[in-house]
RNA sequence: GUGGCCAUAGCUCAGUUGGUUAGAGCACGAGGUUGUGAUCCUCGGGGUCGCGGGUUCGAGUCCCGUUGGCCACCCCA
């Protein structure tokens, strides 16, 4: 072994590697077109300013940054999109349709001390809509996740998304005389609610003035949004008169007209999108950044196992800090890593030669040569006319000439079709998925059947 | 950034109180079985045992350091 290594929290990729990548970059940009979304990108770093701006000093120690040799300006390896995105919506805004809806997938890189579901270099996919206040929006947003979520065969039962509203939440805290400064701290205490055992979160949430109960329901989190009966979520149909309501069991104990105020329209939309079995209103989501003003959410894996697979959230303000014009804004981020652990755990990520079938990266023909002794230089001539055709076409660099063993390698390499040449005119087309094969036909026909006009 | 555990072939691992030239399976390569994907047989390439230093007649094995990985804390845009 090499004292050369890859850095700490990177990753080699490996053709199996790259080819997880792919699927899941290619999985992420299907999802995003489907849901109207246009592809954006930035450069992959950035002045040091664009991050201090909105995060503070703070962060630069979980940064990498640098200087140029001899230069003097700071630069950062990006950690995140958004000071990106909110910096090209504002150089543009005034051209840009409303809303504009956005996306983007690349590399992002943060110095902090890699463990499981966290690197140092990462692929993060990043779906916005600017310019659109409304709880359709925020809505849509939340269905563009789960559009991806289930395309890769997750369901509700496997991965929760987990719903706040940071405004509501603050608003009802405030109608009780929990001050912003207490809030901020009741928000961490939220947060690290599962850190603790239960009689210390009481104690604790005790003191902002709420009871045993009350805190009870604080530790459960849930706010069941009820359904009225007879509705089928995925029918996506919503019946106006009769709109999903809070479930009294939580709204008696904790009051919570402001959330619902704000809440409910939210929830007829996702009922309307029919992906309300995805979700939980849970009071504890409440996410770390300041800059969240309004629906906040966090995609987990049901049984909690791993880290967020996704997170995001409604973030009003943003786009102004950056010298853009006031500009409602919501969007949310997710990271390769913790969802491929995700898509492993639950054994859906395709394996070795699906994974390349996946991302269309095996062949449509493996020629094969037969047992005459000018066969074995027909092979190239074929692969040429194969190629000139758009086809991905292979032969086998094995020595062999047993077709059997050829027909393996073609096998193992995920071709689809192997063309086996019978003469010097003639070639056979064995479908190795049903293993059907033609009788031996002219070379013109062969590609008339695979759709070669020549 | 702090602490704990770990590191032997591409992968999964074995390797005796410290003792000859460090092994197996899978994978990879070559050959065999008369031209059809399985199974099988034979052979082969591959390792300064993560790296550096120390103890010892002798270190994969013990000690120290270092790098990397995993786990928890901090943080999580």
């Amino acid at each position: 072994m090499s004292d050369f290594q890859a850095p700490k929290g990177t990753r080699d990729f490996y053709p199996a590697d790259a080819a997880r990548r792919r699927f899941i970059t290619e999985s992420w940009r299907s999802a995003s077109i489907r849901h109207g979304f246009e592809e954006v990108d930035g450069p992959i770093f950035e002045h040091l300013d664009l991050y201090t701006v909105k995060s503070g000093e703070g962060i630069v120690s979980e940064l990498f940054s640098f200087q140029r040799a001899g230069g003097e300006k700071d630069y950062a390896l990006r950690p995140e999109f958004t000071p990106t995105l909110a910096r090209l919506y504002a150089a543009r805004a005034g051209s840009l349709p409303k809303p504009t809806r956005w996306f983007t997938a690349g590399p992002f890189f943060r110095a902090e001390k890699p463990q499981r579901g966290r690197l140092r270099e990462f692929l993060q996919w990043n779906a916005d809509i600017l310019g659109d206040a409304s709880p359709a929006a925020d809505a849509e947003i939340i269905a563009t996740c789960v559009s991806l979520l289930s395309s890769l065969g997750l369901t509700s039962k496997d991965v929760r998304v987990k719903v706040n509203h940071r405004a509501a939440l603050s608003a009802w805290l405030l109608s009780r005389n929990v001050q912003p400064e207490a809030q901020a701290e009741l928000f961490k205490l939220l947060d690290a609610k599962g850190k603790m055992p239960a009689p210390e979160f009481a104690q604790k949430v005790s003191a902002f003035g709420f009871s045993a109960e009350q805190a009870e329901v604080f530790q459960k989190g849930l706010v069941r949004i009820t359904v009225p009966a007879g509705i089928d979520p995925s029918k996506a149909v919503v019946d106006p008169f009769k709109p999903p309501a809070i479930d009294p069991s939580v709204r008696d104990v904790l009051d919570l007209t402001y959330f619902s105020d704000a809440v409910m329209p939210l929830a007829k939309e996702l009922v309307a999108a029919g992906i309300i079995d995805w979700i939980d209103f849970d009071l504890s989501i409440v996410r770390g950044l300041a800059y969240y003003t309004g629906m906040v959410f966090e995609v987990h894996e049901a049984t909690g196992a791993e880290r967020a697979i996704a997170g995001g959230g409604r973030y009003d303000n943003l786009v102004e800090l950056f010298d853009g014009p006031a500009t409602p804004a919501v969007g949310f981020g997710m990271g390769d890593v913790v969802l491929g652990l995700v898509l492993e755990d639950r054994g859906l990520m395709p394996k070795e030669i699906d994974l390349f079938r996946r991302i269309g990266a095996t062949p449509d023909v493996f020629v094969i040569p037969g047992p005459a002794p000018e066969s074995e230089l027909l092979v190239k001539p074929l692969l040429a006319r194969l190629r000139a055709a758009g086809r991905h076409a292979r032969a086998s660099s094995k020595s062999t000439r047993n077709v059997g063993k050829l027909l393996k390698d073609a096998n193992d390499q995920g071709a689809r079709i192997a063309m086996i040449i019978e003469s010097k005119e003639t070639v056979a087309l064995k479908d190795l998925a049903t293993g059907e094969q033609s009788q031996p036909m002219l070379v013109a026909e062969a590609f008339a059947r695979l759709g070669i006009r020549l």
